[in-house]
DNA sequence: AGGGGTTGGTCAAAGGTCCT
DNA sequence: AAGGACCTTTGACCAACCCC
């Protein structure tokens, strides 16, 4: 940085540039205006007579660059591109066409990922299942209904019959899970399966790009802004009143949002992510009491999972965008944790209170051993 | 200077470089990918079969460094930092100077990551800082003596001092930590203080490459295999005997290398990241109570850091080695939380049995509140 | 010694990136 | 969208070094 001024602008110059020893701001001026070969008019009266001076915001670029010229700067020292260290602009914006011109078909990037291809598919073979077990308002049999909200009764019900509906969907995944041993395939199930619900949750939310609202597997949802009407109980004969349930567990809805639906709706998470996030939570390598053998399972669909994730990513973004976006995927899992244990805290809370008493078959049968989480 | 034109770009020669009779600018490139093990992707269409000539500008890095070794250039001429000579003047001069020399070459990878490598230098400040601070075996006031197991209390008298040492280092590294409100600030620090001990924890017996045994940053240790030694109480004025202790708590060191220790332990972190994880694991945009104008700041911050990891990875790695590797360590997180919940629940549980009453200050003021985390 | 040749180091000035 | 601050890369130049 010298103290002679630059002769376009009069800031301090800042070393040689195209010829002239001129300040870096109209260094990138010339660079850019000769790279791109913009060509400016002159508005000022007189026209071309405009002073060029750095103290404002606003120069007269027509002057500016004439200015440059005057002043010596050579247009022949600018080049003609380089290769950037990162992506190229030019591969950036044709791959952006494309994935803006098909948001749902994915089909053409999905080849080649053997693992995730065959969740996605399989994935629609549960949503067929759950319009038959749910009867819910998409379900085949019963004329169709708009969708209603629900009490916790009527969510425990869902999930309850979802939980081996979700089972079956696993082994037909996943070879690897469908091959395990039956304990440290109960381990892992119990172990995703609140998570599945939360993070199945926040992609429904995503779908219908609205977080104030809570869809269940059935199609129904729970209003999460009036929870009261979650907590109410047609029976009455529970120990609280919906209000003072609401009371209680008023910030589990804020956590489910915040920790899971604003960061899917943030990333704008497709279904392909969201089934790779599922397949991440499944195969948690390191979850108490598993075996050895089975956190080493864990570890090797997770790596290949990423994979693929990496691949799908590739084929239409610049490597580096592509691991951010991996990135800021996997980041989502410690959310989806600590979402899912409030969510597990307030189930056993209800439990021990007896108060909003939970399916026992639930409790037993659907949720990690206690520490496990 | 020579007539025979650069076999890589056709400028005009300049002796042999490397085995080869090339130009300056095709050995100094040459160099510098070598020396820095380099990794370019062709964005070439088709790919691996650009033009390499010197008209001035736009090289395609990847066939170029291709076309080196095409050519015959050998990559073992590359010194790997003045090797096989001694230092020559004016570099003894510079170490002087400096003194705290980077042990290892990190020099070379660290050049524009400016996050990172802040935290890298200032940790250094905090490592000085502690031998003062804990007069363990390193310290510089008593004569040096051999790291010794600890109980405890002892344990839990250093964590004590660390905390407010911890807290200056971060705000040293952070001017977006130093510049947040108090309570914010307090937030993030209660949080993230726990998962710094455990992740250190796990940082330490990466570098001593044992998981028998937790060193503490006092340098002093936890013997994990012997935990009585841990519950020893020279006091004796416990209600547990330590044999009940290590019944109880057993598990839990269990949890501690499982989660933390042996991941990093597989992915052999180095020290730069474990610093990068340590700025992920304080900027928690998801953390519960904190303001959504902090929730932002910890998102750009993460953001930075995740390009900052991904910049030091592309610099040696090709991009999908990168990106993996980069989804890898975020993905001790998840289990960094694990093994911290499970560390503040013996903390709690030892509380409110008063059995290996933790010291009330600690308890306080070190830990997040009940439900944060 | 001493010069010819090759090494790595240095730095001004290119181009690229990012946030406003 | 464009400006300007900030970062990386490049290649000419030079000191250190080996060898004959």
């Amino acid at each position: 940085m010298t103290q002679t001024p630059c002769p376009v602008c009069q800031a301090p110059s800042n070393g040689f540039h195209f010829g002239v020893e001129v300040c870096s701001a109209c260094s990138a001026f010339f660079r850019r205006t000769v790279f791109k070969n913009r060509k400016f008019r002159c508005w000022g009266d007189p026209v071309n007579s405009c002073k060029v001076v750095s103290t404002g915001s606003a120069f007269c670029k027509s002057c500016r660059f004439a200015k440059c010229l005057a002043v010596g700067m050579q247009k022949e020292i600018v080049q003609k591109g380089r290769e950037g260290y990162g992506k190229r602009e030019k591969e950036a914006q044709e791959l952006a066409l494309v994935s803006a011109s098909s948001p749902t078909n994915f089909k053409m990037n999905r080849q080649g990922l053997p693992i995730l291809e065959t969740i996605v598919e399989s994935y629609k073979t549960l949503e067929n299942a759950r319009k038959c077990v749910h009867q819910g308002p998409h379900g085949g049999v019963f004329p169709k209904r708009p969708p209603k909200p629900v009490n916790y009764k009527e969510t425990i019900a869902v999930f309850l019959k979802e939980y081996y509906l979700v089972g079956d969907w696993l082994s037909h995944c996943f070879p690897e899970f469908a091959n395990m041993k039956i304990d440290q395939k109960d381990l892992l199930h119990r172990n995703f399966y609140l998570q599945f619900v939360v993070l199945e949750g926040g992609f429904f939310s995503c779908n219908h790009k609205r977080s104030d609202i809570r869809y269940l597997p059935s199609g129904d949802y729970i209003d999460c802004v009036n929870p009261e009407t979650y907590y109410y109980d047609p029976d009455g004969q529970q120990p609280m009143t919906p209000d003072e349930a609401v009371t209680m567990f008023a910030s589990s809805f804020q956590t489910y949002r915040r920790n899971v639906t604003h960061p899917m709706l943030r990333e704008n998470a497709d279904r392909f992510e969201f089934l790779a996030l599922t397949g991440l939570a499944l195969f948690d390598a390191d979850l108490e009491y598993i075996s050895e053998e089975t956190a080493a399972v864990c570890r090797k669909v997770r790596m290949r999972i990423q994979k693929e994730m990496l691949k799908y990513y590739m084929s239409t973004k610049g490597a580096e965008e592509a691991s951010l976006r991996l990135g800021n995927l996997i980041s989502i899992i410690p959310s989806l944790h600590r979402a899912t244990r409030r969510f597990l805290e307030d189930i056993e809370l209800s439990h021990v209170l007896k108060a909003y008493s939970v399916d026992e078959k639930f409790y037993d049968n659907c949720l990690p051993k206690f520490g496990q989480l």
